[in-house]
DNA sequence: CCTAATACCTCGTCCTTCTAGGTATAATAT
DNA sequence: ATATTATACCTAGAAGGACGAGGTATTAGG
């Protein structure tokens, strides 16, 4: 239950950066989106507070740029476009994302067979 | 440099849990044990002021206990061994993980193809 | 003898996210 | 008509987790 906030912890500018890699979005539809992907079981939700101070972080690095836009609906969004510095940051992101979850995954899949050592140590459970 | 630390965020609970199924094992070979997994790449790296207090929390949970040791060098060592409890504790975490790596490789692989779509809207890098 | 390595620990700081509030407009229900 | 819900943006302060920097003690090596 809580571990699915400490878990996107570090790559949560990584996502965002993606979102918007795959065009220009508005805050709100972000966090519908990652919503929907994570079928509501609030693996990946983003709240409010979290996406809107990372959007003008990575608007005052360059990162992202924004432009205001009046949908058919009558409502006024504020799209964000990714720039080439955004570009590159995300694909340093992207490299670092795999080598850690790469090395994460070594390690879990190599315990399962040293059980037995596991008890050759004195212990009490 | 600095998303490594923010990506290991929540992981960290889940690494010591796998890395004591495996084994018992003190706090300082922890250490040495997941460096040199990263090949000493920073990918990986975890402090002795983050895991000592883990360690101790995992221990008042019952996720853990402890029980010292005198090695052959001559050495007092704090060893820890995982529990049924802890053993649940890291099938759950494990899951979770699993879960979310997979959400955000899905995200991170289905940006490429939609570049086209990006410019379609106004934009000006 | 003095330094480096081993081995443990903790406190305060920083960084990131969330909670909980706020504003404003449009759509829907009453 | 009016109230509620949904959309759409924002921020300040709280909370949580990891780290830096410090400390202690013992052993090995120069």
């Amino acid at each position: 239950m809580k571990a699915d906030k400490n878990l996107l912890s570090g790559s949560t500018t990584l996502l965002v950066l993606s979102l918007l890699a795959a065009g220009d979005k508005y805050g709100y539809e972000m966090i519908a989106e990652l919503d929907a992907r994570s079928d509501h079981t609030f693996t990946l939700t983003l709240k409010e507070g979290t996406l809107y101070p990372i959007l003008h972080g990575l608007e005052k690095d360059g990162a992202v740029n924004s432009y205001t836009r009046e949908a058919s609906t009558g409502r006024t969004r504020k799209y964000y476009h990714i720039t080439r510095k955004g570009l590159r940051r995300l694909e340093e992101q992207k490299r670092e994302w795999t080598a850690f979850s790469q090395k994460v995954n070594a390690i879990l899949s190599a315990l399962s067979p040293a059980e037995g050592e596991a008890l050759s140590g004195p212990a009490s459970s």
